[in-house]
DNA sequence: CAGTGAGCGAGCTTCCGCTTGACTT
């Protein structure tokens, strides 16, 4: 009998295909890439035609036993990876690597996961395709180059561990740019008017209508409400109109991620590995896509589910197409592997997630949602200035009644929102004004990046696949690029004029703005290697740098283009750019000076040290002078005078507690206070600069109290302690720590039972 | 854990894309 081997990607999708092929073939899984360029080396030699020197990893060397030996005994061996440029480099990799013969290999791919769809790949076999190997190749080593060779420059020009890359150094890139036009924006405030209307003849309730155009001070809102007395208003237009509202597609991981952070606030990770645990019980489809599409089974039993619930009115079969730059679409959209089951069980993640996709995949073959928009014109008297109501109503939801998709602008609060219904009105209707109002309003700067919104940005740009997005957003946080952090809402004033009764009221009101929640602010090391990046390596952090590459892969991978002649035609200027920025290059420091202390006549200026970013007070040679760490949320490029005089404020000598002095600084930690040699944090809410000796005893009196807590037993002698700590007890000996064994209670130790402990950890 | 800021200079750091586990402090 034929003996089948067939080798997928991924062990959940191997256990699927399994039982739809039957007892005739062995299905197993290469989990991913099976060969690797070295981590340790450059594995590539330039001079040598840029042949790529491939290992085995070693967590991967059992795998490559057991499939090996899979395949010497099988009879045909059929490589079912992706149908993609990385799917297609791992069917030959494996082919290589397991030593398969040509009569013995067969190249399928499934482009769904059906049993009618695998029966007709393994109908339509064929050959490796070498062209789209040639392009991966030829990616893989681009990547390598461009890392391998860009980073040592910045451990030996600014600081070791830091990398650069294709992808990741324009994604810091990105957050360093928007940073600064946030610094640059200048907001600028106008007034808004608006006024209450109403019908006498049609005895209509009162409703809301903007003016056209806005107005630039305060003393033009005031005029203009004061030529609003005694004026008279009168419908010009009511002009009516249908719109429509369609559905989003399906997910894909971008938006899967977009989405889950809007409406479930998780991290890009989180939502991948929630996502992965879906997919591996079975309840959802491959959730590292770019693809919309959706399987004609589950087009089908959308169809279905929504006949059957909402009736078939509320139906529309559609397939959506590809919207990202370089999508390969070797997998379906994110989808419920069934639709028909509407919940699963789960923690509560997994359910959330799951029914956001159910949500989202059901919407998308619904019906599109009809509005009726109405807008009404409104005359002042004479004058040029016209008032607009607009009114929307919803006359069928469609798929309105399932899914909402949510959008990254935070709206401003106060803007007007179309009014559900407006009264029947016609052109030439008097109208009568009730309250009119000027409200000041401010321009908003432009948002910082979420994970989620980095991500759809990079996907728009062409950069990242489905399998990196979160991995390249873990590795800038990890070399600590950016930073991902809150900034409390600011407060401020805004007029608002008021007519009322033939009279404007001025009002002088206050409004919080500008909250932010797990944003994404450069740091100052971000800054620093992105400019230098741009000074000596633009052409790598060019936003179409990737876009360009993409192109020439295509053409390796329709034959058109030999891959290592791309790689000669890209290195020849790359290496010169990389012995030049070895020879000349010197990265800035971040150094600004930004003034003169008024108290003591020195000089203040920051810049990065060896620790970090600093200020000092005093000219270098000055015996006297002084250093203080910028603060958390401080940047050497927009950290002002005052702020950094502010830094020098500390160590603050608070008085005496008990004779002793008290002292309040700030550390590596953040601030604490010193007493007697101890150290205290403090709170979340207390500020170092402005907290009085009283809180600080407070804060002594509670540590020293917990400190008593802290000790259950101790015998001294052999400086052996049991402890309480954050993981509960413990033994504490010779600055060592030790666990207690389960059901051991910590207070009924003896001395004796304390050293068999210890013993025993320290012969482990 | 707790205020550093200069420097002997070993040996190490690093990329992007495929894919899952194995680990507690």
């Amino acid at each position: 009998m034929e003996k089948n081997l067939v080798i997928v990607e991924s062990p959940a999708k191997a256990r699927t295909i399994a039982k739809a092929l039957g007892e005739n073939f062995t299905v197993t899984s290469s989990f991913g890439h099976i060969r690797d360029l070295s981590k340790k080396k450059l594995g590539i030699d330039p001079d040598k035609g840029f042949t790529p020197e491939y290992v085995i990893p070693p967590d991967k060397k059992d795998l490559i036993k057991n499939l090996t030996k899979a395949a010497e005994e099988a009879s045909l061996i059929w490589l079912a990876s992706d149908e993609d440029r990385e799917g297609e480099a791992i069917a030959w990799h494996l082919k290589e690597t397991l030593n398969i013969p040509d009569e013995k290999t067969r190249r399928i791919a499934f482009h769904e996961i059906t049993k009618d769809a695998i029966l007709e790949a393994i109908e339509n076999p064929r050959d490796i395709d070498m062209n789209l190997v040639m392009a991966q190749q030829a990616r893989r080593v681009l990547d390598r180059l461009v890392g391998y060779k860009v980073s040592p420059i910045l451990w030996k020009k600014v600081k070791p561990r830091l990398s650069a890359g294709r992808v990741q150094s324009v994604a810091v890139r990105l957050v360093v740019e928007r940073e600064r036009e946030i610094m640059k924006f200048q907001s600028t405030s106008s007034f808004r008017v608006e006024g209450l209307f109403t019908c006498p003849e049609r005895n209509t309730d009162p409703f809301k209508a903007e003016l056209n155009r806005r107005l630039n001070t305060d003393k033009e809102a005031e005029d203009f409400l004061n030529g609003c007395i005694g004026a008279e208003y009168s419908v010009t237009n009511v002009e009516k109109k249908q719109g429509r509202k369609c559905p989003a597609p399906p997910f894909t991981t971008s938006t899967l991620q977009q989405e889950a952070s809007r409406k479930l606030g998780f991290s890009v990770g989180q939502t991948m590995s929630v996502a992965q645990r879906l997919y591996e019980s079975g309840r959802i489809t491959y959730m590292r896509t770019d693809s919309t599409q959706l399987s004609k089974t589950a087009l089908a039993s959308a169809k279905k589910i929504i006949t059957n619930t909402y009736g078939a009115e509320y139906g529309k079969t559609r397939q959506y197409t590809a919207r990202s730059k370089g999508a390969q679409e070797a997998h379906e959209a994110i989808r419920p592997t069934f639709m028909d089951l509407a919940k699963v069980e789960g923690n509560v993640a997994e359910k959330k997630l799951y029914d956001l996709i159910w949500k989202r995949t059901l919407a998308s073959q619904m019906a599109d949602a009809l509005v009726d928009k109405t807008q009404i014109s409104i005359n002042k008297g004479k004058s040029a200035d016209i008032f607009t109501a607009t009114g929307e109503v919803i006359v069928f939801d469609g798929f309105l009644k399932v899914y909402r998709e949510s959008s990254d602008d935070e709206p401003e609060k106060t803007s007007a929102k179309p009014a559900e219904i407006l009264p029947p009105l016609e052109s030439g209707d008097k109208l009568e004004a009730g309250q009119i109002k000027a409200v000041q309003r401010f321009t908003q700067s432009p948002f910082r990046y979420t994970e989620a919104s980095l991500v759809k940005k990079m996907e728009e740009l062409g950069i990242g696949r489905p399998s990196t997005y979160a991995p390249i957003i873990s590795t800038i946080l990890q070399r600590q690029y950016v930073i991902k952090g809150d900034r409390p809402a600011k407060t401020r004033k805004y007029l608002e004029l008021v007519l009322q009764d033939n009279q404007v009221i001025r009002r002088e009101n206050t409004e919080k703005y500008g909250e932010e929640r797990g944003k994404l602010f450069p740091e100052d090391i971000g800054i620093l290697v992105n400019d230098y990046l741009m000074e000596y390596f633009s052409s790598i952090v060019d936003y179409n740098f990737t876009a360009k590459v993409e192109e020439d892969f295509d053409r390796i991978a329709s034959g058109r283009l030999v891959w290592n002649k791309m790689l000669e035609e890209f290195y020849r200027p790359f290496s010169k750019t990389l012995d030049q920025a070895l020879e000349t290059s010197r990265p800035g420091n971040g150094e600004r000076y930004l003034g003169i202390d008024p108290v003591s006549g020195k000089p203040v200026s920051v810049r990065l040290g060896r620790f970090g970013a600093m200020a000092q007070l005093g000219e270098s040679d000055d015996p006297e002078k002084r250093y203080a760490g910028l603060g958390k949320g401080q940047l050497l490029e927009s950290i002002t005078l005052e702020e950094a005089l502010q830094l020098f404020k500390l160590p603050r000598e608070m008085g005496l507690y008990q004779d002793s002095p008290v002292l309040v600084s700030k550390g590596r930690f953040g601030p604490y206070v010193k007493w007697q040699g101890k150290y205290v944090s403090l709170g979340k809410s207390d500020d170092p600069y402005s907290v009085t000796l009283e809180r600080c005893v407070a804060l002594i009196e509670q540590a020293r109290e917990q400190e008593t807590k802290k000790h259950i037993l101790e015998f001294p002698e052999e400086d052996i302690r049991v402890l309480k700590g954050r993981y509960g007890p413990y033994i504490s000996h010779a600055k060592k720590n030790y666990r207690i064994p389960k059901g051991t209670d910590p207070e009924s130790l003896t001395l004796e039972d304390c050293r068999k402990i210890i013993q025993k950890k320290d012969n482990d």
